[in-house]
DNA sequence: ACGACAATGTACGAACCGGTACGTTTGGTC
DNA sequence: GACCAAACGTACCGGTTCGTACATTGTCGT
């Protein structure tokens, strides 16, 4: 079940020069299960003795490294915040002509969501208790968001080919992605129970993910006269 | 600051006769109050003794209509749901021409989430919980969606007239419409922050407004050769 | 007017939950 | 190998939180 905390005795650790104390992988350790669990349940409905018991350690050490149950829930989310913006610097479109690459910026933020329900849930969460800790986190803040700069320049090209309208603000822009594909994961629950219908399957996903694409450059490009 | 629970000696209530106990009343108090905590701090943030306290009634009132915690916030969801069913049957678009009346359909919705942001902030509630509120509510299940009917009319008739392309299905429609209108309430908070944008001002919601009816009008507008 | 039942208030209990006091082990250093 | 700081475990505490037992009042039917 679990993969690799702790396999080894002498560990994997970078810092240290090998010790069977593990201080980096217990941290590993408390923000992954840590990560699950306030994804599932929330803030509030986390626990931090459920968080421990399902540690490899106690809970004395999530006190130990994170002070108390918000400063965790910090943790978790800078975490989770730095995981996306490390995948989009390696984003790279340029050679794409600019309506394929903002289709293929807006599948891949599709694909990503979907990938990573737990972040989805996180953010979520977050927003159901007004951002209070991503205010308090300076590291999440200083985190540039360098996918607006690839939307930028797809943007700027597209205009400058004459292929986009102008006057279109690509913060709007990234909402509208965002929204499409966060949506997707986010309500999943709510929504494929009132509607019926299958939001998880491979076919559901493609299907669905073909129509973000498609609603995201069509916002965009010139209508023809 | 409360408006109208319990003003008169004779109470409003619709059923009764005019009793100077008010059943409907004490729970009309009871679900207003939890709404908004249920909405402002999740289920299991929100604590059954606050919700009281906030009440014109006590704790033991909660129990007694509602039997215990989830059974108060099932009230809770289904009232919320109940709401926006009310409105959808009452829209009319009937005289438009299709594309703007899809554009006012979207407009219409991404107004109405924002107009009640505790029911936007409850179906993220129940998101996170896997919506097993919602199944256990035979009553929100019975509430047919009617702006699917709406939808799906107005969107056979531009296909008839030849303005929309065809092959689209009004579910994807909506959940494209959903999102948009969904994602500017839910997310506000982090993303206003990350992004520092406002989010909240009468011009940024007109302009998103706008963007959201053209997004959803342009995804479905045959592209002219 | 009186019985019966719905409606309501008060006080309390038991489990839970975040957090800590205190003690022990580990590993690097000289 | 002695010492010290970092790393870790156990047991526990005090306040919180959901829920209920018990008592009381109001209202309607007859």
């Amino acid at each position: 079940m679990r993969t690799d905390d702790e396999a080894t005795d002498a560990p994997t650790v970078p810092g240290g020069l090998g010790r069977t104390q593990d201080p980096e992988g217990v941290k590993r350790n408390i923000l992954d299960v840590a990560t699950r669990e306030f994804a599932a349940k929330g803030f509030s409905g986390a626990r931090v003795d459920e968080i421990a018991a399902k540690t490899a350690t106690s809970k004395r050490m999530i006190y130990y490294y994170f002070r108390d149950k918000e400063g965790l829930f910090v943790a978790v989310l800078e975490e989770a915040y730095s995981g996306i913006r490390k995948i989009e610097r390696r984003l790279d479109l340029g050679d794409l002509p600019p309506g394929e690459a903002l289709r293929s910026l807006a599948e891949f933020t599709f694909d990503y969501q979907n990938a990573h329900p737990d972040f989805v849930r996180l953010v979520m969460v977050e927003n159901i208790h007004n951002a209070v800790h991503l205010e308090r986190s300076e590291r999440i803040q200083s985190l540039n968001v360098s996918v607006i700069d690839v939307l930028d320049s797809v943007y700027r090209r597209g205009v400058s080919e004459g292929v986009f309208r102008e006057g279109i603000d690509v913060i709007d822009l990234h909402m509208t992605i965002s929204a499409l594909s966060f949506f997707n994961v986010a309500n999943r629950a709510t929504f494929s129970k009132i509607f019926k219908c299958d939001m998880e399957s491979e076919e559901s996903l493609a299907r669905r993910r073909a129509q973000v694409g498609e609603t995201v450059v069509r916002y965009v490009l010139k209508t023809k006269a």
